[in-house]
DNA sequence: TGTACATCAGTGAACGCGCGTTCACTGATGTAC
DNA sequence: TGTACATCAGTGAACGCGCGTTCACTGATGTAC
């Protein structure tokens, strides 16, 4: 069946991709083999290495492909509403029922964060580049006090963190409503 | 050289405890194997099986130890100062720089909780109950809005999360201030 | 435009390796008399 | 209290397994003439 055209090789790479991003986040990096994203991207294995120098190259990629892939939802949400309120809706998204329960389709930060940050300056770079985009997203006025995005996404961050860790639904649910008030705090409050 | 007594063997399953609390922090659970831990508790890996009837067995146990040291550290804080300047006190260790730097010792959700709310049901009470155990100890006003030290344990594990995500060591900085304002903001707001 | 040939995307077997777990073994500990 | 014996904490070799990576191979694609 080989050789594809570049055209189908390049589909290849995205299919790996998406399919690296969506693992990763679900089941984490040491529990996703090579052969998991190969098998969900729909080929075997041994192609991979056409694509990719190593797994720790992969690693890399998709989680930046995953940052991209938030980062653009929440833009696509932006042009459609006003700036104030598709924050709004994407503090609503996050502390929702669906992203807790949804960790393959959610934040890379809250999947992938700690494993990354455990990996030293490997991928020091592509983890605070993407803090610092998805601090931006949830900045309330570019002009004023820089850190109240930051702040923000701490909460977000941790909120959903400690509501993954509930062991009832309830519990959840109950976790998500007390970060939606400490966010409105930390937004009405600041500065 | 064996049997061991009673005793002896006591102090080995505190030692395996302890490496193991060590070493899952610091690396993750999934980069740490039974050998690792069992040689940095200064035996082999073959007696490991004598303390515990897994390597998830000892994931709920390790982890559960950590909790129970963090808890045991702000405790004893607490019988020397006030209790709302122990809670300061708390808030100044945990967003410190070595914290940041120093996982083996830190917040147990911090380094294990991706990772343990990934497991599924199987350690989900264990889970639960370190949250409940740690936002208690930040509740401003015992009978106060219960869940003002949600927010914060929340807001401090995002931080922390963030801070060891920065790739310059000032960055981190940063964002360990940012925290700071922030619970301090959460503190005096809340209802 | 048609032909001859080099390239290379993807396959699947194979590699060395470390994992979690098991097991025969050892000899000091604990116990029954 | 002393002796005989069962227990069992810890050792280190061994198990089956899946990992990341390599490689010979295939045959359609891309290219040179």
């Amino acid at each position: 069946m080989p050789r594809m055209s570049k055209a189908e090789k390049q589909r290849s790479h995205s299919r790996i991709l998406d399919a690296a991003a969506l693992l990763f986040r679900e089941n984490g990096i040491g529990a996703t083999s090579v052969s998991d994203v190969m098998k969900t991207a729909g080929m075997t294995h041994g192609g991979f290495y056409r694509h990719f120098a190593s797994k720790e190259d992969l690693v890399e990629a998709a989680f930046s492909h995953a940052v991209d892939g938030v980062v653009a939802d929440m833009e696509r949400e932006s042009t459609v509403e006003g700036r104030k309120r598709s924050r709004q809706a994407y503090v609503s998204k996050y502390l929702s029922q669906e992203h807790v329960e949804d960790r393959s389709h959610g934040c890379p930060l809250a999947a992938m964060g700690a494993e990354l940050a455990r990996t030293g300056n490997a991928h020091a770079q592509a983890g605070a580049r993407a803090v610092a985009r998805m601090a931006a997203l949830l900045q309330n006025d570019p002009e004023g006090a820089p850190d109240q995005g930051l702040a923000e996404m701490a909460l977000l961050l941790g909120t959903i963190t400690l509501a993954r860790l509930a062991d009832t639904r309830d519990e959840a649910t109950q976790t998500l409503k007390t970060g939606q008030i400490a966010v409105r705090l930390l937004q009405d409050h600041w500065h």
